[in-house]
DNA sequence: GACGTCTCTGTTAACGCTAACAAGATTTGG
DNA sequence: CCAAATCTTGTTAGCGTTAACAGAGACGTC
C-alpha cells in the first residue's frame, strides 16, 4: 500500500516554522522573510514534499482542475481542441480531466457533468458540437463556470466557436472565383453545429452570387460516407466544384472520383475542411479550411478562468475566424 | 461565487439519520436498514446531493482519478489510447486526467507525473513510446501505481505495449507471401519503441525468408517525410514493395508514387501501419496492420487497478497482438 | 520614551468525508 | 426468559490544507 509522501507539517517541523507559513511560501504570500522562505523551500526539496491538492480543494471549495466533456476525440477536430486545451490549461496551472461520452444526448452529457462536479472541478468545458447537448447544459447548477465550444449559438451560455460560416463561404467563394458556375456540397451530420453551419455558409455563398445551391449530399464525417457521395458526383457531369464539410469526406470523394476516372482538380474541384496534417498529401493536395484549434483554447480557457475568478457567468461569446489554406485541388473548369 | 451545494450532513438532516449512516448508503455498506436506505437515497435526491471528492480522497488518500501522461494526443495512436483509456476508465468510475506534454523528455515527464501526484491520482498510465520516458519513471516514488504503454521493454515497469515486431513481421511477410523479393521499409523515429520494434519486425521478417534487408528510410510518422521517402522509392526501378511505419506515412508514398507515375499496387505494393480510419480511402485502399487499441486500454487498466488494490508493484507486462488489414494495395510484383 | 503601524509568524477552526469504536436494538440459542 | 451474538445506528477523531485572527518584534513619529 502506498506510503503517503510528508505533509505539510512535516515540512513545518524541518524548517523549524509552523505549517501556516509553509503554506504562506507554497502560495506565495508576501509577508515572508526572505531567510524563512528559503529554508522552507530547502526543507520541502529535501522532502519531496508535494503539496495534497485533495486537501487543497476541500477548503478552497475548488481544485485546479479543469473537466472537459467530449464525444469522440479520435476525431481530428476535438482531439485537436483537448491537446490545445490541455496545453493551455497546464501552462496557467490547470489540469484537465477529461469526460468523453459515447453519444452526445441529454442523459450521458449530463452524467460526464455530474462526474465532474463531483470532482470538484474548477470550471467545464463543453465541447458539444450537437443539437441534444444544449439542453443538458440548461438544467446545469447555475453556478458552474462553463463554456461550450462549437455549441448552440442560439442558447444563452458562454460559446467560443469556430466561424463555421465564413470558413464555409470562403471555400464556396474560393470555387466560385475559381470560375464555377455552382457548387455542390458533402455535409456533416444534420446535428452538429459545425455541420449546420458550413451547410449555411455554402448556402449563403451560392446566393450571394446569385446561384441556386443544388441538392445536398449528407455525410456523417467519415471517409466511407464521402466515398458514397464521390460515387453519386462522379456520375453527374454537370458537377464540376465540391465543397466537403471535412477533410475525410474529402478524401472519400477524392477516391470515388478517381475510380470513375474523374481528375481533380481537372475535371472535378475538391474543398475540404479542417485541414488535417495529411491533407497536404492526398491525391491530389486539398485545398481546404484551417480552423485554429489553439486559438479556440486560448479563448476558451480565458473565458472560463475569468468566470472562476469573478463568479460571473454572463453569456459571452467569441469567434474565431478559420483561414482558407489554397492547394492544389481547386482550378478553373473546363470548357 | 459558487454557492456551495449541500453536504452529507444536510442530507443526513433531512432523512432523520447520522452522515455516518449517508456515507453508508452511499458506499453501499451491507448493514443498513432497507427502509433506512430508500430514507436516505430519497434525500439524497431531493437535495440534489453530490459527493465531495476532494473530501474522500483526502480521507481515503487516493482519488478516483487516474493520471494519463502522453505526448502527442493528436497523433492517431495516441489519441485512440487515450480515448479507450477513457472509456474504461469510466466504467470502474475512474477519471482521466490528461496531462499532455511537448516532448517526451526526462524534465517534461517528471514535470507531468508531478503534477499528477500533487493531485493524489490513484494510479498513473504512461504513453511512453520514447526512449527517454523510460528514465524519468525510474526516478519515481516506489509507491505510485503505475503501467507504462508501447514503453521500454528492457525496464523493470508494468508495461502493456502492441506487439510491433509480430505486426510488422506479418506486413513484411504478408508483402514477400505475394511474390516479392524483399521489402523496403520507411520508419518511424528512431526513438520511438513502436518504431524501432517495427524495424526489428521488418528486418526478422527478411532475414528469416533469407533476404539481406535493403537500407532503411527514415520518416517522422508525417506524411511529409513519407512523400519525401516515396520520391526516393518512386526513383528506385528495383523497388516492387514497401512496409511503412504507419498509415501516414504510406500516405505520403502513395502520393509520391502516384506522382511519378509508378502505380500502386501494380508497379509497387505498399503496406501501412495503424489502420486510421481513412486508410480504407487511400488511394488505392491501403492494406495495413491494425492495433487493438482497446484491448490495451483494457490490459493497462486492469494491471493498474490491480497495483491500486494489492499495493503490489511487480514487472508485469502484457502484450497485444495486432491484426493484418488487406485490402487493395498489395499484389503480387509484375515481371 | 510611548504609541501606532508595519512585517512576520503562530494558533485555531473549519472544509466534507471515512474509519474506528461505542452503544442501543434486535435476534438467536439454550 | 436471560445471556450472547448480530444487526443497525450514532459519536468522535482525524485526513492536509487554507482562512481568520492574534500576537510579537521592528520601525517610525511625535
Amino acid at each position: 500500500m502506498a506510503v503517503h509522501g510528508p505533509a505539510m507539517t512535516d515540512v513545518a517541523r524541518l524548517a523549524g516554522v509552523s505549517h501556516q507559513t509553509v503554506s504562506r511560501v507554497l502560495n506565495g504570500h508576501p509577508n515572508v522573510r526572505e531567510q524563512t522562505r528559503l529554508r522552507v523551500r530547502a526543507a520541502i526539496a529535501e522532502l519531496g514534499y508535494r503539496p495534497n491538492g485533495a486537501a487543497r480543494a476541500l477548503v478552497t471549495g475548488r481544485s485546479q482542475v479543469i473537466g472537459v466533456v467530449a464525444q469522440n476525440t479520435t476525431l481530428y477536430g476535438p482531439a485537436s481542441m483537448l491537446a490545445a486545451l490541455e496545453q493551455t490549461a497546464a501552462e496557467e496551472g490547470f489540469a484537465v480531466s477529461v469526460g468523453s461520452v459515447r453519444n452526445l444526448d441529454h442523459r450521458s452529457i449530463s452524467a460526464a457533468v455530474e462526474r465532474h462536479l463531483s470532482h470538484r472541478v474548477a470550471g467545464i468545458v463543453v465541447i458539444a458540437p450537437v443539437e441534444s447537448a444544449g439542453e443538458a447544459l440548461e438544467h446545469l447548477p447555475q453556478d458552474v463556470p462553463l463554456v461550450t465550444v462549437d455549441g448552440d449559438p442560439s442558447r444563452p451560455v458562454p460559446l467560443v466557436t469556430v466561424d463555421q460560416v465564413a470558413g464555409a463561404r470562403a471555400a464556396t467563394q474560393h470555387l466560385l472565383d475559381a470560375g464555377h458556375r455552382t457548387v455542390w456540397h458533402v455535409s456533416g451530420p444534420f446535428d452538429w453545429f459545425d455541420s449546420v453551419g458550413r451547410i449555411d455558409g455554402w448556402r449563403e455563398a451560392l446566393l450571394a452570387a446569385g446561384v441556386d445551391p443544388p441538392p445536398l449530399m449528407p455525410g456523417d464525417w467519415s471517409a466511407a460516407s464521402g466515398y458514397r457521395c464521390g460515387q453519386m458526383l462522379a456520375r453527374m457531369p454537370e458537377v464540376t466544384a465540391v465543397f466537403t464539410s471535412n477533410d475525410h469526406l474529402a478524401l472519400g470523394v477524392l477516391r470515388a472520383l478517381h475510380e470513375f476516372g474523374r481528375r481533380v482538380p481537372h475535371d472535378i474541384s475538391v474543398v475540404g475542411f479542417d485541414d488535417v496534417p495529411e491533407a497536404a498529401y492526398f491525391i491530389p493536395p486539398l485545398t481546404t479550411v484551417r480552423p485554429d484549434f489553439d486559438a479556440v483554447a486560448r479563448a476558451s480557457l480565458q473565458m472560463l478562468l475569468a468566470q472562476i475568478e469573478t463568479g460571473t457567468g454572463g453569456a459571452m461569446r467569441q469567434t474565431i475566424a478559420p483561414a482558407l489554406v489554397a492547394r492544389e485541388s481547386v482550378a478553373p473548369p473546363r470548357s
